[in-house]
DNA sequence: AATCCGGGAGAACAGTTGTTAACTGCATGG
DNA sequence: CCATGCAGTTAACAACTGTTCTCCCGGATT
């Protein structure tokens, strides 16, 4: 048995992390596809064959990259989507939260966006995998909401799904406006506040030309 | 001077199309960071060093993808969201298309989506900047509907890009949805469609609430 | 008919890559 | 306290990379 404790498991993990961190460091300038085994030990100082006592490929790292970056963010869907208040005073919280998140951990975010549709399979599946989870769980913060009264479920999912690439393309755009220009970054708040809007005007909306209405 | 025609010319364009196909061909494996150069015309069958004849580098070739998938879809535009129609009957227009482009050229689509937020600079810069001209003439075409009556310019391009971006992932959501699987493609057009009519719906009302209306 | 030009081939270069094998040192469990 | 396990090292491998220089040959130009 190996127990979860002891010198020789912590400077393990350290030196896995080491590897994740100089790896997403090295990422920022290319994708995981071109990433190198040599590469990324050679930036932490390590022999490149020690590489395989932590990871089968680079694909494996690239997975857990995949973990690092969005596992920890589902507690952040609850508490972002689900409390209550009125709708302009959630959007404007919701993109500042993005924004915070880009600032936080940019290079994550930026793995993300690029292999979401990126060239390594497993790495883009297990993306997918979890974005499936946010919107799931975004779906599920939305069925408690006032607003979804009368939504049937597959409608509820699709705005789910609608939300959850919105987050993306928002997230994105912050990624490439510089944090160097305030400017930028205002422009990209005041648009994606906008859309987010005419999101919810839709969602508000949605159901008035139904036979539950009674009208039509 | 070079003429524009002679046999000299035609051939050497014929090759220099023979490793974009090439290379478009190898890239649905992988990234273009990570494509070599020497993989691409050992594909076509040239030696390594008559590349050069046609690109600089990978990245030239990688722009010049850009131009060829997305440089010919402008005419596309005009011809789809300015005509007129209930809008049920363009949404279902614009889906087909997607679809049908999708199906068309799916290396294509498979490429720009990639690479929008790919490791290759110039290359992501290409497609942000043809992205960026579909956004402007979406909004043109949108600007003479009639729903557009009263709306500032702002947000007429801010819905433009919102379609746009939405019409990348629905093309994607089409790439991934295997062509042998007629009820995922149905699927995904379903859900695509919604979210287009929500879309729409938000549209319809963006001005409810504005003085403009007089109300509120 | 003679010349020129340029796409392509060939060889060679210095580096790089992933992976193997056999090793060393040290924290750990009995 | 000693034997074991395992993170990390060193050496070596065949294969591959981008790039340079030199050459060749056939269509184009005069």
């Amino acid at each position: 048995m190996s127990h979860t404790s002891g010198i020789r498991q912590a400077q393990k993990q350290r030196t896995r992390q080491a590897l994740l961190d100089a790896a997403l460091e090295l990422l920022e300038g290319q994708s995981l596809s071109s990433l190198g085994l040599r590469e990324v030990t050679r930036a932490v100082g390590i022999a490149p064959t020690a590489f395989y006592r932590h990871f089968r490929s680079v694909e494996d790292l690239g997975v857990a990259l995949v973990e690092e970056a969005l596992g920890s963010l589902h507690p952040m869907i609850r508490t972002t989507v689900s409390p209550a208040g009125e709708g302009e005073e959630r959007i404007a919280r919701a993109i500042e939260l993005i924004a915070g998140h880009v600032d936080a951990h940019p290079a994550h975010v930026r793995f993300v966006a690029r292999e979401r549709h990126g060239g390594v399979r497993p790495v883009r599946e297990a993306i997918q995998q979890q974005l499936a989870r946010f919107t799931a769980e975004v779906g599920e913060a939305l069925a408690g909401d006032a607003e979804s009264a009368g939504w049937s479920q597959e409608d509820l999912l699709m705005l789910a799904q609608l939300y959850v690439d919105q987050m993306l393309i928002i997230a994105s755009l912050f990624l490439e406006a510089p944090a160097s220009a305030p400017e930028a970054r205002e422009r990209v708040s005041k648009v994606a506040a906008r859309q987010l809007r005419l999101i919810h005007v839709g969602r508000r909306h949605w159901l008035d030309g139904t036979d539950a209405a009674g009208n039509r």
